[in-house]
DNA sequence: GCCGAGTTGTCAACTATTGACAAATATAGA
DNA sequence: TCTATATTTGTCAATAGTTGACAACTCGGC
């Protein structure tokens, strides 16, 4: 599993000096379960997002374009054609973000 | 779901003059499920696209990178930071390539 | 040895996915 | 129009995968 978002929300929340078991409640979650999400075990949920990144006193879109990108690492990673692969999709993204315009 | 790839096995199965029923059974499934394989109402399992390459005459990584950007696509699409995250993501990739080499 | 912080392993409950089938809807030729 | 064939739609039980929760463990420092 990918995991720049993990690494990132330990190093925030390590920062701020709070531990585990004052930020995992926050997110409705026991202390294991924060811990396995810090260290890529477990997936995060995208609207877990906001909230932690209000814990931490993160921006927002940072934290989220984090995520996304380990998003897309877990689907090409080990793949000979990923960078084939993320060009069309890439192609694909601006033509969709034209029509709607 | 993103269909790019399953437009094009539907274009190439009709150029080869293939019936859903002839096709459905080489890839053992039956024939309302690739019916909805090619109008992406079913997904792909990676493991099938090698066999389709072969039943209609196709190039394997061509196929092969429609089905990787359909995934991709799908973790990004309605997302704002699309754009940054594939960024993001390909700086991930080119790392981790040169790291292996 | 004990305590606090974090980690590991397990598991039942829940959710989602799959494959299979029947039925409906085209499509085309007689 | 009737019929045959191709494709699509809808449904559902079986299975597979995920989730949340907990106990037990490790690792430091005191």
């Amino acid at each position: 599993m990918a995991n720049q978002f993990g690494v990132r929300i330990r190093q925030l929340r390590e920062q701020q000096n709070l531990l585990l078991r004052q930020v995992a409640p926050l997110l409705k979650m026991d202390t294991p379960m924060l811990s396995k999400i810090e260290r890529g075990e477990r997936p995060v949920k995208r609207e877990q997002i906001p909230v932690l990144s209000e814990i931490l006193k993160a921006d927002k879109n940072e934290l989220l374009t984090l995520w996304l990108a380990d998003q897309i690492y877990d689907v090409v990673k080990d793949e000979k054609l990923a960078n084939e692969a993320m060009q069309v999709a890439e192609k694909t993204i601006n033509l969709k973000k034209r029509n709607k315009k």
